[in-house]
DNA sequence: TCGAATTTCGAACGTACGTTCGATATACTA
DNA sequence: TAGTATATCGAACGTACGTTCGAAATTCGA
């Protein structure tokens, strides 16, 4: 049996657009927004910046977004959504624990790819939403993290494990987001190849240590 | 012989305060801007929130600071000099490199555990520096990841491997800084345990591979 | 083509920021 | 004790923020 729905945002905070192709703009505006808070952070963006980036006016932003923080609330509950989404079918594939840990690696580097600024502004911006939308967001990545959990364990204490997650499998599942979602502040894919490559190093060390790694060259 | 010697922040930008209990009280107001920075970043935090919360002036604030930017930049400057002195003295000591990497995460955590706020704002607020004082910052910095990637390098490929630091090992320190600069998003000492227990739990996976973590309990 | 609904915008509002200045208070040394 | 230097502060400045409102433009369907 697989994963109970993840509720749309439109149930959560119906949208009041009506036309397709405001949807479409939603998205451009979202995209926009997540790579200037991507480089600067949430705090230091502002509607000024972003309608001027956009080409329109200050007054017209709030006619997709309630206010500043609706707009973090939508992009982080639309990318944490979808993410989560992605992964919990990856990992409900056929595989032993160790293949399946490996899909969730690539999973996540691949959706950082595709989404970087929208995946660093919900690794970093969590916080800066208020009570309300911060507890419906953060419910859909602590779902995230005990999947991640739940295959850790199977792969230290074996595949009928998942049910019973130790301290061990939940601080390890911990360290691996802590690499992962190290990588906003560092990878350059000039530099240090593809994702797919920096997912096989990262498995590598995750399954064997250190001197695993020389497996990954 | 030893690492090149790091210049005080007094030879970069001289304090010009003058009694000794004036040094003191930097130290208390760097104490508190760290904690409140580290609470909701440097861009929420004001002049004003800062000096209420010292009980001080605003205008005397700015006896002791150039202005907002010179308070970061003494900050982390400050902070990242000791981590930095820390960690290279700890890592000149005689060993394995097995047993230089497993000091230098216990060093890193037991830093972070004196050092919570201050280390927090140096992990996430660089960028918030303009260009010349975070040339000075991150030039610290850098050399701190070029020590941690040597000792990785001497992990992986033995002892004289040092001078040569391969992809794997440079990707392999980017992955342990992960693990251990995510710890400001999830470490409660009184749910996780102390912070030696997570540099063993850290040492045995990188040594080891996940499997190895059960030595940890 | 017309009416209604949706989208867009210029202008303005109230609030609050970082910083400065001149005056005052405090501390230290001779 | 007096003079000098350092530390402190109230008030104000110019700038800029997030948000709103009423009017206008645009779009869509009958």
């Amino acid at each position: 049996m697989s994963a109970p729905r993840i509720a749309p945002i439109d149930d959560i905070r119906p949208s009041r657009l009506v036309r397709p192709s405001s949807q479409k703009k939603l998205d451009r505006l979202l995209s926009k927004a997540a790579a200037l808070i991507a480089k600067n952070g949430f705090n230091a963006m502002t509607m000024r910046e972003l309608s001027t980036a956009l080409g329109m006016s200050l007054a017209g932003l709030y006619h997709y977004f309630a206010s500043k923080e609706d707009l973090l609330f939508q992009l982080q509950y639309r990318t944490f959504a979808a993410l989560l989404e992605q992964q919990e079918k990856i990992a409900e594939q056929p595989g032993t624990p160790e293949e399946r840990l490996e899909r969730l690696l690539t999973g996540h580097l691949q959706f950082y790819s595709r989404h970087t600024n929208e995946l660093k502004v919900c690794t970093f911006e969590l916080e800066s939403l208020g009570p309300k939308p911060y507890k419906l967001a953060e419910e859909i990545r602590r779902r995230y993290y005990r999947l991640m959990a739940s295959v850790v364990a199977q792969v230290i204490d074996g595949p009928a494990a998942g049910a019973r997650e130790t301290r061990q499998s939940r601080h390890a599942s911990l360290y691996i987001f802590g690499m992962l979602n190290w990588i906003f502040m560092w990878y350059d894919p000039a530099r240090h190849g593809s994702v797919e490559q920096i997912g096989r190093e990262m498995r590598d060390m995750l399954l064997h240590g250190l001197k695993g790694t020389k497996r990954s060259g």
